[in-house]
DNA sequence: TAATCGATTCGACCAATGGTCGAAAATAAA
DNA sequence: TTTATTTTCGACCATTGGTCGAATCGATTA
């Protein structure tokens, strides 16, 4: 009973970040903020996280677990042909990315100190991406949809790509050209991986 | 003369930082601190900075700027070869990547709140050199050596692989991974361009 | 030299923050 | 009921980034 207990409040404190966050930036919202916006105490806070910055590592693993879990298990779906589930991987890519995203700022806000936030997504992204990835494109050269020898890397290098360009906040650009780059992507990826130009479009969604 | 007064006083307080950052992290590193490593006293330091961010980003540009710059001159010889050109890239890209990097930290050290000055850095150099490197490879593909429709989003992918990678710490691991992910995108590169497998080897250094 | 004026320096000071603590309240065990 | 344990709380602390007005400096002018 104290662990289910212990869940439900760590949760309630997670939720009262969540709501705050979508108006202000972490550094801008003070560990009494959240204790008042859950309705408990600021001392209470220390009970259940040891840290203001345990709160916020909590937060972005609550909120990219189930999105992320279920992409997974789409894409482990070895039925489906290689490039269906690449796009799965793809579309979770372009989710997770919108998640985070706070909404214009009013105030000079600085969303650099979000940055963090951000860089902890991408982190988890791609190290929980990568095997998956990595899976699919061997099943695709052991069905000789692919031709390429690092598959590895291959995965490695698109999430990389796809992870900063739609997160936008690393290398910013507008929705053009990130669509742009994206495109680039999939071409190099056509020719790097011996399929026929415009064979992966319909990886742009 | 007043400008190159605050000029020297704004090095000065930059080297203060650089000097306690060789050991502490920002986020333990106090105004008054900087101020004291300065020799000046706390209230000077917003005589020449406005905030304590903006002094962090006067020494990330500081940093960058000497090694950026003589890459920029060497990459725009269009003398030189595209790919003699890109591999100029290449290194400054592994030369910045270890400019900042600190050693072995005692303490728990964060390394999380470091991430943000890497961030600032990935994208100084990755907006300082996208333009260059794509003018090479329009040069490449004006000469034939390049065959590829998206100079621009490719010159980008190639500088956020290389960047995100070097700096290891969005994505860290083991120095082998790196390199393996590298000459992936190399292969990539080769294949994606038409050009013979390991006729871009030499980018690896 | 004396007077004046802006540029520069400084550290006491402020409000706010993350985090601690011990005492109270609630809950469970006896 | 009594005891033990878990949970809650807000006053409190040390420290921080940033402000402010007074003091000092340096040059210019008369």
């Amino acid at each position: 009973m104290k662990d289910l207990q212990n869940q439900t409040k760590q949760n309630q404190i997670l939720d009262a970040l969540q709501t705050l966050l979508e108006d202000k930036t972490i550094q801008n919202i003070s560990v009494s903020e959240i204790a008042q916006a859950a309705g408990i105490g600021k001392g209470s806070i220390y009970y259940y996280f040891p840290s203001k910055d345990s709160i916020v590592d909590a937060l972005v693993e609550r909120s990219y677990e189930k999105p992320l879990e279920t992409a997974k298990k789409l894409a482990r779906q070895t039925s489906i042909s290689p490039f269906t589930r690449m796009a799965l991987i793809f579309q979770a890519c372009r989710n997770s990315s919108s998640a985070f995203r706070s909404q214009e700022d009013s105030a000079q806000s600085d969303a650099k100190d979000e940055a963090f936030i951000r860089q902890k997504y991408m982190k988890h992204l791609i190290s929980e991406m990568k095997p998956v990835l990595t899976d699919i494109i061997q099943q695709g050269i052991e069905e000789g949809q692919i031709h390429f020898d690092h598959p590895a890397a291959l995965a490695e290098i698109v999430l990389i790509v796809l992870t900063v360009k739609l997160d936008n906040s690393l290398v910013p650009s507008e929705p053009e050209e990130t669509e742009e780059t994206i495109r680039g992507l999939i071409s190099l990826l056509e020719k790097g991986t011996g399929n026929p130009v415009g064979s992966l479009n319909f990886l742009m969604i």
